[in-house]
DNA sequence: TGTACATCAGTGAACGCGCGTTCACTGATGTAC
DNA sequence: TGTACATCAGTGAACGCGCGTTCACTGATGTAC
């Protein structure tokens, strides 16, 4: 049945960084259906990607560097949709619900993205660790500082508005994590938002109630 | 200098269990100090408890096994902690900070099973996940019901009761996932405990406002 | 437009190593009488 | 209290395997002129 592939195929012509990106698409893949990054070898990554293992070394120096790239990828993406929406410019009145669509649809639009980015949040190599660790402060300040300029923020201090954006992110995080468990269903998928929703409404209902401790007198 | 162990040394007593307990111990210890569960070896393990690679299989079946005993220990000490803490009793003022300062010492009197957790909660195997996840369901369900016996949340709908229920667990998990990343450290711990604490009270500063839509008809 | 050549992605053989698991074994502990 | 024996924790040799990495190589692409 089989025909011997005796002469050997013709080499087909490489394409500056289609390989790089095979090979980022094939542990993802690989992360992504089982196990996680540290489980998964080299040599298989390169036969997913359909690539002789020596390949891999063409594109990067090991494997922590394929995982950083991944991880910045993600970011990357993240940050751009972020910036389109222009979020802080919108009237309050529905934010919440647009914010919560907007991010869920964005995970589910790019799952095995975040299915890497949140198994290797913990159980990474210490500087996958700190990559993702350090992107998601970012995003915490960022919000932090848009509470900031909103009047109903007004009278928070400025360490209670982190907190707060903390509090919100961590949210926004499980949410996350629950669409990636689950699989893909729009009627799943509509009651974890309406879930997170809700907690992040339950959250902005205390901030008009919350008094902020006088800043104590650094001794 | 070093003296040839020509005559092999007396073979020590076997004690029932002491080998299990060393391996459960040199895994989370591997754990802890570096990479995660799936990265390390059988060999590694049974190395770092003084025992032969093939005694593993006098007590585990194979990794899988392992690790979810380590799951189960967790969550048992955890359940027993809060069980005698009978917190549900105790009088509202004062209970946030209370169960949040107990929460956290029993974190970090425990760091190296909650490390393994925090590590195995999303990277484990299907297995560890699930194992973990149902235990995190099962504390999320209680809690659910104590609120309900609580008078301030007696205008709030069951699924909305879940629903605040999830919030305050994310919120704890984060502080306990914050404080295993940070070295030990009085002052650290106690921001980040200050930090959840104002969390968890602004959460609650909601519930008064919260009003719950009715219950919609089932088609 | 054509030619010469540097660059660089991909190849394939080879290496030594640690791995999980098997097997037949040893010898101490606990139990029946 | 003493004896015989079943049980069971731990041993050590051996296996075949997939691993990461090295090396010298091939040949297509892009560039200088």
């Amino acid at each position: 049945m089989a025909q011997p592939p005796l002469q050997p195929r013709p080499r087909k012509a490489p394409r500056r960084g289609e390989a790089r990106e095979a090979l980022m698409q094939a542990a993802l893949e690989l992360v992504a259906s089982e196990a996680n990054f540290s489980a998964i070898s080299l040599r298989r990554i390169a036969r997913q990607a359909g690539v002789v293992p020596t390949a891999f070394y063409r594109h990067f120096a090991d494997m922590d560097a394929l995982g950083l790239a991944l991880v910045e990828e993600t970011f990357r993406a993240l940050r751009e949709i972020l910036q389109r929406a222009q979020l802080s410019s919108l009237p309050l009145k529905g934010l919440v619900r647009y914010s919560v669509e907007l991010f869920a649809h964005h995970v589910r639009d790019n799952s095995l993205l975040f299915q890497f980015v949140v198994k290797e949040r913990f159980s990474g190599t210490v500087a996958m660790r700190a990559a993702i660790h350090d992107e998601i402060k970012l995003l915490t300040n960022a919000l932090a500082y848009d509470f900031g300029r909103f009047d109903e923020f007004s009278h928070i201090a400025e360490i209670d508005l982190r907190m707060m954006a903390d509090l919100v992110v961590n949210t926004v995080i499980s949410l996350s994590e629950r669409i990636l468990e689950v699989a893909p269903d729009n009627a799943e998928d509509d009651a974890l938002m309406l879930r997170a929703e809700k907690q992040l409404r339950l959250i902005f209902m205390g901030v008009g109630r919350w008094e902020s401790q006088p800043v104590r007198a650094a001794r």
